[in-house]
DNA sequence: TTGTTACATTCGCATAAACGCATATAGGAA
DNA sequence: TTCCTATATGCGTTTATGCGAATGTAACAA
């Protein structure tokens, strides 16, 4: 029952459980996505999303500078069916709902052409640029 | 969502989830039973079982020296959904069976008369006594 | 009374986890 | 090249967690 354990372990942190709820909902996002929906720094955002990556519940994709995380196909029979219950208990918790708005904001600032500003402004306070416009890959999925 | 990261932190702990699993399958255990069972000490077993009783997915019945716990109704959903779930899924774990054929071997020895033993022997391995002969109360749910 | 037993709890220590800060890396733009 | 940006990571600090050992508590027995 260690690698149960383990498991749990990962769920037992605030902000992996707001990742995972986004990544529910988002095909995959990137990592400044999660850092402008959870109002966190840079490299807790980094550091949490790597935790799931390590127990094998999430994936990355690299496209230049930006890494994009989705979820991944799981193979421990324990860990893919509490996933798929957690997708459904979450939903019901009162803060759910705000911060999916929060991911919905942020990611129209970013199609506005908003940076994600992690070495030195606030990312959501960030003033607009005159950047790419570059659409955001963030894959919706309700 | 912090309610739900303490919950699973419980559950992030291997001695934790023994506990869970035996009490899934018997009504109530004193805490000689889960000392035994996990070949664990006194101390930690209590502590961890406080844990569990802390986070309201246990309680305790107090029989003159004895403290039965034994899970109790949850009000949270969330926690409930997913306890429900980890009785399925704790079943498929290789260790699961044994655990229990652990825990069957030391009821059928304390029926026998021998002591928990927490004060000076090693709890499995202390000598038969010419004790009360005191009948378990652990009721088997399987 | 004294002693024994089952359990809870306090203590001190060791390890682990989480964090911010700073820096490294690496791709894209100028 | 140089600069900027997105991400990863090393480092030091703080906090949390788990543990055994010892002690405290309360019930029972003699």
């Amino acid at each position: 029952m260690k690698d149960a354990a383990r498991f749990f372990k990962v769920l037992s942190d605030e902000s992996r459980l707001k990742m995972l709820w986004l990544l529910f909902n988002y095909r995959e996002l990137c990592v400044c996505d999660v850092m402008a929906a959870l109002e966190i720094t840079q490299s807790k955002a980094s550091r949490h999303l790597a935790a799931l990556r390590h127990i094998g519940i999430a994936t990355d994709r690299r496209d230049g500078l930006w890494a994009y995380y989705s979820l991944c196909p799981v193979e421990d029979e324990l860990a893919r069916d509490h996933l798929k219950l957690l997708r459904k208990t979450l939903a019901n918790r009162p803060d759910s709902s705000l911060l999916l708005e929060k991911l919905e904001f942020w990611l129209k600032a970013k199609d506005r052409g908003e940076s994600c500003g992690t070495t030195n402004g606030n990312v959501l306070k960030g003033k607009a640029k005159a950047g790419s416009g570059r659409a955001s890959l963030a894959g919706e999925i309700r």
